[in-house]
RNA sequence: GGGCGGGUAGCUCAACGGCUAGAGCAUUCGCCUUACACGCGAAGGGUUCGGGGUUCGAAUCCCCGCCUGCCCA
C-alpha cells in the first residue's frame, strides 16, 4: 500500500553513523512521515480518557473548503495546530487532532459551474439536480484528495483515520438531528428576505453570480401629492378589501406655507402640494410603502404628520425621517455631504420600496411599525408588485391596485415606460435627468437583477439560549458587562459551561461579545443545489382527511416527524394541526433522512420538500458535535468501522483549542458556541463550550500590506516552498512570523527561474534547519568517536562552567518556551529557539567544549543530553528535521542529567511520542550564568579588536592582563584561548606592538598580531579609531547616566535598587573612560 | 457608521513604564578557522509618524491630528 510506495520514492537513511553535510528535506520528509504513520503516533484513543488514564487534548481543524487548494495562510494555520498538537502529545496528553473538510456550498457551486460551463458550455440548467450534484461531487473528490495531500506534506499529526466532511454521513446525521431540534423547540422560523433574484431563470442568484455594468440611464423626478394622514384608515380598510375608496384629504401649499414649509409661498396657495421624489426605476413607486426625508432637511418639521399620496394607486403613505436619506446638495451641511455624488441628484425625498431595494428594506426594519400601520398590518409594508417572471403583479402581495391595474401584467421595463407616461399626462413628472451607474446583472442569463422577496428560513439566534448563551461562555474578565445568571444548574470550575472560554488575543473577545449583542436572526436557506436540504416538506392541508391526520400525529408523537404546527412565519399564530383549515399553509420536518416510509406518507399529501439548502455554516457549526459521533456515536462507528466512535463526544468535547482567523470569529466561532452548547445543554443553552481557548492568527499579506489572492497574483503556494525550502522551513519561518499582531507581511519575490512566487523569509528557516542539523551532526561525531564512552552518571559537581551554563541556559529556554506556547505566542516560541539552538549551543557552547568533550566523559553525558532536549524543543515546529536526526541519536544511550527529565519515546523510539523536557529549578545556576557572561565579555572585546587591526584569523596573539585579572583569566584559560584564539595569557607587559583594550574597567594589551617586520603602517591608526570610538561610545553612556542622576525626582522617587544600579554603571563607566583616554594619549605621543 | 489593529534601522519584526531602543535579512570589511559559506568573526545604520499631556523616567500610558489596514453593518 502507500508505505511500499514511500520507500521507493525516499531513501532509506544511511546506514553509517553519519549525516549528511546539509540538511536536504526531500531525502527525509517521505520516510519520515511513513515512520509515523506506521506507527499509528497521531492516532487518538477516547478510551484512555474515559477510563482517567491520560488526559485529553483535541484540536477540531476548521475544515478547508474543497474549493481550492490550500494557500500560505492555511498553512500557517495549519503549523501553529501542529506546534500545539505535538506539544500536548510530547507532554503524555491523549491528543487528538480531528482533520476534515468542508463542502463550501456557494463556493464550490460556483467554481463547478464555471468549470462545466468552460469545458462543455453548458449551464447548471442544462443538467438535472442529481446530474449536477454528482459533478460537484466528483470535484470535491479531487480536491479533499488535494488538500489532505498538502496537510500531509505539512506534516500535519492530525489522525488522519478519523477524517470527516461536511456532506459525509456521520455529518449528515447531526445536521439532521440539529434541525429537527431546533424545529421543534420554535429556534426556525420562515421569513421574508430580499435576494438577487433573476427573472429570466426564475432563480435567486449569489452576489458573486453578479456582475455590474456601467449603463446610461436616467433619474425620473415623480411628483407624489400630500394629503393629510385619516386617510391613512381609509387606505388600511381598502386594503383589507372592506370599504370602497375614499378621497383623502388633499394639502395646499397654503396650508404649507403657514405650516413654515421652505419656498411653500412660491406655490400657487390653492392647489394641492406635492414632494418630489428622485429614481432610477420609476416603476417600483406601485410598491412604495413610505417617503424618507433626512431629520435634518429644513422641511422636515413642516411635514410632520403628513402623508404622500401614490398617484393612480391612490395608497396613502407616511412620510418618516431616516438620516440615511441624502440632503440634496443646496441642503448639505459639510464638504463631505455637498461632495456626495447622489447629493447633486438627490430632492431629499426618498422613495421607500422595502420590497424592492435592499436599503429601503433597511429603513422600513427601522420604522416598521409606523409603515406597517399605514399598510394595514405587520408585515404589510412589505409590497411586492412583482411576480417571479419580472412582470408587475397583484397576486403577490400587491393588492390595492387602485387605478393602477393597466400596469398589471407589463413586464417591469414595459412597466417603466408606461409609469413615466402616465405621470407626465398628470403634470407629476418634474423632469428627467440623465445619469450613468453601474446595474446589477445576473452572470448566466444576462438579465438585470431585480432584489425580490422570498421566503427563507431562519434560525431565531436572538433566542437568549443561543445567543446570550455564547456571551454568558467568556470568561469573566473577557466580558464587558455583566450576563444575567444562568437558568438551572450553575457553572462550577472544570465543568467547561459558563465563563470557561478565552480568546488568545484578548481584545478579541470583543469581537464576539458584540456580535451576539448586536445579533440578527440567521437566514440559513440558500438557493443552491450543492448542500444540506433543507428536511421540510410543505405544502397546504388540502387532502389531510382525519385518518390521515391521525397517522400524521402518530408520527409526530413518535418523534420521527415534525408538524410546524406554531406558525411558521414570524409573528404567526399558534395553530393546532386539528385546527387546522384546508388552505393554512403545512411544514413538516422529517428526523431521519433515510425514514422513506415517512417520506412516502408526506409526499402523498401532495408535499414536497424544500429545494433550498442550508448555510454551509450550519453544517459547520455543528464541527465540534458531528466529528464526534453525535447525535449517535453507535451509528457512527458502524458507518465508518471506527469502533471506539461512541466513547469520542466523551472523550474529546470540550476540545482545548480553536485555532482560526479574524473573520470567522462571527460566521463560525460563535455558531459552534451556540450550537455547542444548546445541544450538549439539554435545549436550555448553558450547556459545555465547544472549546476553551480560541487562539486568533494574524493574516498574512504580501510585502505591501495586500492580501493574498490569486487575482493579484502574489500568493504563495506552500507546496513549492516545501519543495525548494523544506516542509519545517515553512513551518519554523511562519511560526517565527506569528506574533499575535493583526496581520503579518511577507514579501513575495518571483523566482527567476522558475516563475513561481517564493519570500527571502523562508531562507532563514531553511539556514536554521541546516544550523541544527550540522549541530546534531557535530554532536553524533563526538559521541560517536572511538572510546567515546559517557560516564555512569552525571555528578552535577564535577561539570564544567560551560556544561553548568549550558544546562542553566537550557532550563531558561525550556521556561520560556513553555510560558509563550501557554500564551499562543508563537514568534515568541520561534525566538526562543533560536537564541538557545544557534546563540547559546552553537556559537558558545560547542565552540567552548570542542577543546575537551573528547576527552570527558561527563561533558558528553551532558552534550547529549541538551542535544536530545533541544530535538525535543524543536520537534513540535520542525518535525521532519528532528525526526532525522533522532533516528541516529535516539539510538544512543547516555545517563541522565539531575533535574532534567527526558522520558524516552515509548510507541517505535520516535521522537514525536518523546517526553517533552522538564526541568528543575535545580539546573538554573547563576554563578555559572554569571561567570560564563564574564567570559563572553572578555572574549568579545578580544574578537573585536582583532578584527580592528585586521589580525589574521587564525593568529593566536598574546594578552597581556593586569594583576587584577591575571588570578580569574588563569582558572578559565583554555576556554579563554579557544574562543578568542590566543597563544597564551601572560602579566608581562608587552614587548614592541600591542594594541590597547579595556575590560572591566582594566587596562588589557594583546600583542603578537602580525609577523615579525611585517608592521602595517595603519595598526596605529586602527587603534586609534578603535580607542575613539569607545570613548565616544562611554561619554554618551556616561551622559545619560550623569543625566538621570542629576534629575532631583530620580533618586527621590524611582526603586533604591535601580539608583545605585545607575551609579555603578556610571562609575564603572568613568572608570574605563579613563583607561580609554590614557590609551588614547599614549598613541597620541 | 460601529469595533479592532498597525506606523520603531533600507526590509520584516521585537522591546508589554526603567539595560546605551534590539534581532534576522540586506549592506560593508575580514575569513572555505575540520559541524555548518544555508557558515564564522566584526562593522555601519534609528528625531521610535507629528503635536500636546501625565510621570523621577514614555517607543510604551492619556488627549488631538496625519497615514494605513482589517472585521462588522
Amino acid at each position: 500500500m502507500q508505505q511500499s510506495q514511500a520507500t521507493s520514492t525516499a531513501p532509506t537513511p544511511p546506514t553509517s553513523g553519519e549525516l549528511a553535510k546539509q540538511y536536504r528535506p526531500i531525502e527525509h520528509e517521505g520516510r519520515v512521515w511513513e515512520s509515523w504513520i506506521s506507527a499509528r503516533a497521531f492516532h487518538a484513543n477516547p478510551n484512555r480518557v474515559v477510563s482517567g488514564e491520560a488526559k485529553p487534548y483535541a484540536v477540531l481543524i476548521p475544515p478547508p473548503n474543497v474549493t481550492a487548494a490550500l494557500h500560505l495562510g492555511h498553512a500557517l494555520n495549519n503549523t501553529l495546530q501542529d506546534v500545539l498538537v505535538r506539544c500536548a502529545r510530547m507532554r503524555g496528553f491523549e491528543t487528538l487532532w480531528m482533520p476534515g473538510t468542508d463542502h463550501a456550498g456557494i463556493a464550490t457551486q460556483a467554481v463547478v459551474e464555471k468549470r462545466v460551463m468552460k469545458e462543455e458550455k453548458k449551464r447548471r440548467t442544462d443538467f438535472t439536480r442529481e446530474a449536477f450534484v454528482e459533478k460537484i461531487q466528483a470535484f470535491k473528490d479531487e480536491y479533499e484528495a488535494t488538500i489532505t495531500n498538502q496537510l500531509k506534506k505539512m506534516g500535519c499529526s492530525c489522525d488522519w483515520d478519523r477524517q470527516r466532511f461536511t456532506m459525509d454521513p456521520v455529518c449528515a446525521r447531526a445536521v439532521r438531528e440539529a434541525f429537527f431540534r431546533l424545529f421543534r423547540d420554535g429556534l426556525i422560523y420562515r421569513g421574508k428576505r430580499l435576494v438577487n433574484w433573476d427573472p429570466a431563470l426564475q432563480t435567486a442568484v449569489a452576489d458573486d453570480e453578479c456582475y455590474d455594468e456601467e449603463l446610461d440611464a436616467a433619474f425620473w423626478y415623480l411628483r407624489y401629492p400630500l394629503v393629510h394622514p385619516h386617510g391613512a384608515s381609509t387606505a388600511r380598510e381598502r386594503a383589507k378589501g372592506v370599504l370602497p375608496p375614499n378621497d383623502p384629504v388633499p394639502v395646499t401649499w397654503s396650508e404649507l406655507t403657514s405650516r413654515g414649509y421652505l419656498n411653500a409661498e412660491t406655490y400657487p396657495q390653492e392647489e394641492q402640494a406635492w414632494i418630489t421624489v428622485a429614481t432610477t426605476r420609476p416603476e417600483t413607486y406601485l410598491g412604495d410603502t413610505a417617503v424618507a426625508v433626512n431629520p435634518h432637511d429644513p422641511r422636515a418639521k413642516a411635514l410632520h404628520g403628513l402623508c404622500a399620496e401614490l398617484p393612480l394607486v391612490g395608497r396613502v403613505i407616511p412620510i418618516v425621517e431616516d438620516a440615511y436619506v441624502v440632503l440634496p446638495k443646496s441642503m448639505a451641511r459639510d464638504d463631505d455631504e455637498a461632495n456626495d455624488p447622489k447629493a447633486e441628484y438627490a430632492t431629499g425625498f426618498l422613495k421607500v420600496t422595502p420590497a424592492h431595494d435592499g436599503n429601503d428594506y433597511e429603513l422600513y426594519q427601522r420604522h416598521k411599525d409606523r409603515i406597517d400601520m399605514f399598510a394595514g398590518g405587520a408585515g404589510r409594508g412589505l409590497c411586492n408588485m412583482m411576480s417571479p417572471d419580472g412582470r408587475v403583479s397583484d397576486k403577490h402581495g400587491w393588492s390595492d391596485v387602485g387605478d393602477a391595474h393597466l400596469f398589471v401584467g407589463k413586464k417591469m421595463a414595459e412597466a417603466r415606460t408606461l409609469v413615466v407616461k402616465e405621470f407626465e399626462a398628470r403634470g407629476l413628472m418634474e423632469k428627467t435627468r440623465p445619469y450613468r451607474h453601474s446595474i446589477k446583472h445576473s452572470d448566466r442569463s444576462k438579465a438585470v437583477i431585480e432584489p425580490y422577496l422570498s421566503d427563507q428560513w431562519y434560525v431565531k439566534v436572538t433566542d437568549p439560549r443561543l445567543a446570550a448563551s455564547a456571551n454568558a461562555a467568556l470568561a469573566t474578565e473577557q466580558r464587558s458587562h455583566a450576563m444575567p445568571s444562568a437558568p438551572g444548574r450553575r457553572a462550577s470550575s472544570g465543568d467547561a459551561k459558563d465563563g470557561s472560554m478565552r480568546f488568545y488575543p484578548a481584545r478579541y473577545s470583543k469581537t464576539f461579545e458584540q456580535w451576539h449583542d448586536n445579533i440578527r436572526d440567521w437566514c440559513i436557506s440558500r438557493q443552491l443545489w450543492w448542500g444540506h436540504r433543507i428536511p421540510v416538506w410543505s405544502g397546504t392541508c388540502v387532502g389531510v382527511d382525519g385518518e390521515t391526520l391521525g397517522r400524521l400525529v402518530a408520527l409526530s408523537r413518535s418523534g420521527r416527524i415534525c408538524i410546524g404546527d406554531w406558525g411558521m412565519h414570524e409573528g404567526g399564530e399558534r395553530k393546532a394541526i386539528e385546527a387546522r383549515s384546508p388552505t393554512d399553509p403545512l411544514f413538516i420536518c422529517v428526523h431521519d433522512g433515510s425514514d422513506m416510509e415517512a417520506i412516502a406518507q408526506i409526499e402523498a399529501l401532495g408535499l414536497t420538500q424544500d429545494s433550498d439548502v442550508l448555510d454551509t455554516w450550519f453544517s459547520s457549526a455543528l464541527w465540534p458535535l458531528s466529528t464526534l459521533g453525535w447525535p449517535d456515536g453507535g451509528q457512527a462507528a458502524k458507518d465508518t468501522g471506527l469502533t471506539d466512535f461512541p466513547a469520542m463526544l466523551g472523550a474529546f468535547n470540550p476540545t482545548s483549542s480553536l485555532s482560526t482567523a479574524r473573520e470567522i470569529i462571527t460566521l463560525w466561532v460563535s455558531r459552534m458556541t451556540m450550537f455547542n452548547r444548546y445541544f450538549m445543554g439539554e435545549g436550555q443553552g448553558r450547556g459545555p463550550v465547544p472549546f476553551r481557548d480560541v487562539f486568533i492568527h494574524a493574516v498574512i499579506q504580501d510585502g505591501e500590506g495586500r492580501k493574498m489572492s490569486k487575482t493579484l497574483g502574489n500568493g504563495v503556494d506552500p507546496l513549492d516552498i516545501i519543495e525548494t525550502h523544506g516542509a519545517d522551513a515553512m513551518r519554523y519561518t511562519l511560526c517565527q512570523m506569528a506574533t499575535n499582531t493583526q496581520d503579518v507581511r511577507l514579501p513575495v519575490v518571483k523566482d527567476s527561474k522558475s516563475g513561481k512566487n517564493t519570500s527571502p523569509k523562508f531562507d532563514i528557516g531553511r539556514n536554521f534547519a541546516n544550523k541544527i542539523w550540522n549541530a546534531a551532526r557535530f554532536t553524533l561525531g563526538m559521541l560517536q568517536g572511538e572510546g567515546a564512552t559517557f560516564s555512569k552518571s552525571i555528578d552535577k559537581s564535577e561539570l564544567t562552567l560551560p556544561d553548568r551554563w549550558m544546562l542553566s541556559r537550557l532550563a531558561s529556554a525550556v521556561d520560556a518556551g513553555d510560558r509563550a506556547l501557554a500564551n499562543y505566542e508563537f514568534a515568541e516560541y520561534s525566538q526562543t529557539l533560536y537564541d538557545i539552538v544557534w546563540r547559546d549551543f552553537c556559537d558558545w557552547y560547542l565552540e567552548a567544549i570542542k577543546p575537551t568533550v573528547a576527552t570527558s566523559a561527563s561533558q558528553r553525558a551532558v552534550l547529549f543530553n541538551v542535544l536530545s532536549s533541544i530535538l525535543r524543543l524543536l520537534h513540535p515546529v520542525m518535525p521532519f528535521m528532528t525526526e532525522a536526526a533522532w533516528e541516529k541519536i535516539g539510538l544512543i544511550e547516555a545517563p541522565a542529567v539531575p533535574g532534567l527529565t527526558l522520558r524516552s519515546p515509548g510507541k517505535g523510539g520516535l521522537l514525536c511520542a518523546a517526553g517533552w523536557p522538564v526541568c528543575d529549578t535545580s539546573l538554573k545556576d547563576t554563578v555559572a550564568e554569571g561567570e560564563f557572561g564574564r567570559l563572553q565579555g572578555v572574549v568579545t572585546v578580544i574578537r573585536e579588536i582583532r578584527a580592528a587591526q585586521n589580525v589574521a584569523p587564525k593568529r593566536k596573539a598574546t594578552l597581556h592582563a593586569p594583576g587584577t585579572h591575571a588570578a580569574w583569566l588563569r582558572t578559565h584559560e583554555g576556554l579563554i584561548s579557544t574562543l578568542a584564539t590566543l597563544g597564551s595569557i601572560t602579566t608581562e607587559p608587552p614587548q614592541g606592538h600591542a594594541a590597547a583594550l579595556t575590560f572591566e574597567a582594566a587596562a588589557f594589551h594583546l600583542s603578537d598580531l602580525t609577523d615579525p617586520g611585517e608592521v602595517q603602517g595603519t595598526v596605529g591608526e586602527a587603534e586609534k579609531a578603535f580607542l575613539s570610538k569607545r570613548k565616544a561610545d562611554l561619554s554618551k553612556e556616561i551622559g545619560t547616566y550623569e543625566g538621570r542622576l542629576a534629575n532631583p525626582g530620580y533618586a527621590l522617587k524611582a526603586p533604591p535598587a535601580m539608583v545605585q544600579e545607575t551609579k555603578d554603571k556610571l562609575d564603572k563607566a568613568k572608570a574605563e573612560l579613563l583607561v580609554v583616554e590614557q590609551k588614547l594619549q599614549a598613541c597620541s605621543a
